[in-house]
DNA sequence: GCCAACGTTGGC
DNA sequence: GCCAACGTTGGC
C-alpha cells in the first residue's frame, strides 16, 4: 500500500467533476511526463491512497481523498488525432502513455498549498520542493496520516 | 502575464 | 552522448 499526490487542473477535471463521474471514478488522462507515467505504470496498486490536488488555479491545494481504482492501461487520448494529448509516436501495439483510474472517496475542505508550506511536518513533501513540477508524487505514510487528520477534521 | 525550474528535442 | 534551444509547468 502506497500513497500518492496527484495534480489535476480544476479547469480540466475538478474534484466535483470527478465526483459527478460514473462511480466517482475518472481515468487519469493526459499525463505526458515519463516519471509520472512510470509511477502509474510500475508503482501503483489498486487501493493505494491518493491526495487529489488542484493545480494551476486560484486556490491550489488538496481538495479531497481518493484511491487508485485500476491496474495500468493505455491512455486512449494518445491515439486520438484531435485530442490535445495525441502522440503521433504512440501506436496501439506499442502504447507510450499508461494511466490508472482514480476513485474519489471524499471531497474535503481545501487544504491550500500555502498551508502545506507553513506546516513543518510536511516540509519534506516532494510536491513542496523547489522546482518540483511533477504531476504525480509519492507521499510518505507519515505525510499521508498527517494530512488525512487535517483533512478530516474542521 | 511573468518567470524560475525542469523536461524534451534534435543537430552534431 | 553532449548540450543549446525550445517547450511546459505552475505558483504568484
Amino acid at each position: 500500500m502506497r500513497y500518492w499526490l496527484m495534480k489535476s487542473e480544476p479547469g480540466e477535471v475538478s474534484i466535483d467533476d470527478a465526483l459527478a463521474a460514473p462511480n466517482q471514478t475518472v481515468a487519469w488522462t493526459g499525463v505526458r511526463n515519463y516519471q509520472a507515467r512510470n509511477f502509474m505504470r510500475d508503482a501503483m496498486s489498486v487501493g493505494d491512497g491518493v491526495l487529489f490536488y488542484h493545480s494551476s488555479c486560484a486556490e491550489p491545494g488538496i481538495a479531497g481523498l481518493a484511491e487508485v481504482a485500476s491496474t495500468p492501461y493505455p491512455d486512449e487520448t494518445q491515439f486520438d488525432p484531435v485530442s490535445p494529448y495525441f502522440d503521433p509516436k504512440a501506436t496501439r501495439e506499442t502504447p507510450r502513455w499508461m494511466l490508472v483510474d482514480v476513485h474519489i472517496l471524499h471531497k474535503t475542505h481545501l487544504l491550500p498549498l500555502s498551508d502545506l508550506r507553513q506546516t513543518p511536518e510536511l516540509a519534506d513533501m516532494l510536491v513542496l520542493q523547489k522546482g518540483s513540477r511533477l504531476s504525480i508524487t509519492p507521499v510518505t505514510v507519515d505525510e499521508w496520516k498527517f494530512i488525512c487528520k487535517k483533512l478530516l477534521k474542521k
